[in-house]
DNA sequence: GGGAAATAGTTTCCACGTAAACTAATTTTT
DNA sequence: AAAAATTAGTTTACGTGGAAACTATTTCCC
C-alpha cells in the first residue's frame, strides 16, 4: 500500500491549469451527462442527438432538416442519416415541398407526435437529475451561463 | 424572400425547455471549443484529447497509463491507442516497471519536454480564447460550477 | 432563355472511439 | 505450490460521425 515514490501516487493526479480549461471541464460533464443519459433513457433505444431533433421537429413541425442540422451544430451528412433512422422507424415524415424540391421538410408522425408526449416527462426529469451536485440556484446560474457561452437564446416562457 | 407561413420561418428555432437541458448545452459549447481548439493549435497535428495527456504526464511523470485514462474519462482501448501515437511521435516513453510487468509507466521524453515547454503559452492562450462571450469574472464562476458540477477539484496554487 | 454559380441533400470513404474478447502478469485461495 | 480469480493493457470488429465528392434543383446573369 505504501507507495515509494510521488511519482507512483496512483489515484491523485495533478491537474494544474487543466483544471481551469473549459475544454477539459466541458468534455468531462459531457460525458457525465451522455452517461445519466443512457441510464435513463436508453430503454427506448434512442440516442441524445435523435431525441432531441424529434423534441425540436415537435416544436417546430415543418421545418428543413438542414436548418435543425444548423442549429443544432449536426453535419449534414450526418443528419441524412439521423433523419433516416427516425423515419424508418416511423417517428417523422420527409417532406418535399413542390416550390423547392431541393430541400426536405420534416414532421412528427402520429407516432412520433405519441412518443413525445409519453416521453414528455422523462425528458423533463432526466434534465431534473443532470443537476446532481448543484443545487436549483447553483443549476440556473449554470444553464444561464452555458447559454450565454454558446449564445443560446432562453426558452420563451 | 417573405415566408408564407411561421412553419417555414427558418433560422428562428424554437427550442423549449431544451434550452434548459445542460446535456445539449454542454454539447453546443464543447463543439465550439473544440473548433476553437482547431483553430489555435491543430497546427501542431495534436488532437484535444492528446495535448491533454501530455500535460497530465508533465505534471505527474510515471504515472500508470490506467490511472490517467480513468481521471480522464478515456476508455482503456483508446487510451492505449493515444499512448501508441504519442509514443511514435516520440513525445512520451513507456516504462514497464520490474516490479509489476503488467502496468506501463508514463514519461515525457526530452522531445516531449520540449514540446510542452513551447507549446505552454499557446495552450493558456487558447484558455483565454475560450472565454469569448464571458468576461473575467462570468469565466471564474463559470469553471467553477462546472468544477463543481463534475466534482473536480480545483487547481492547487 | 441558356449556361454558370449557388444551394440542399446524399453518398462514399475514412478516422475516432468503444465494447468485447483476449493475453500476460499478479494475487488469492485452498 | 497449483488452480482460480483479479488486474493491466492490447487486439479485433464495429458503429458513429465527418470531410469531400457527387447529384439534383434553383437562382443569377449575360
Amino acid at each position: 500500500m505504501n507507495q515509494t515514490a510521488a511519482a507512483l501516487d496512483d489515484d491523485v493526479i495533478e491537474l494544474g491549469e487543466m483544471a481551469g480549461s473549459l475544454g477539459f471541464l466541458l468534455r468531462i460533464a459531457q460525458v457525465q451527462v451522455f452517461d445519466e443519459f443512457y441510464a435513463a433513457l436508453s430503454v427506448h433505444g434512442m440516442k441524445p442527438g435523435e431525441f432531441t431533433v424529434l423534441w425540436v421537429i415537435h416544436l417546430n413541425p415543418g421545418l428543413r432538416q438542414g436548418t435543425i442540422a444548423r442549429a443544432l451544430h449536426i453535419k449534414p451528412a450526418h443528419m441524412t442519416k439521423l433523419v433516416a433512422r427516425l423515419a424508418d422507424a416511423g417517428y417523422i415524415s420527409r417532406i418535399i415541398p413542390t416550390d423547392d424540391r431541393r430541400s426536405v421538410r420534416l414532421m412528427l408522425t402520429s407516432t412520433g407526435k405519441a412518443f413525445v408526449r409519453k416521453n414528455r416527462d422523462d425528458l423533463i426529469n432526466f434534465h431534473k437529475a443532470e443537476r446532481s451536485r448543484l443545487d436549483d440556484d447553483e443549476f440556473e446560474q449554470f444553464a444561464a451561463l452555458l447559454r450565454k457561452f454558446t449564445g443560446i437564446a432562453e426558452a420563451r416562457p
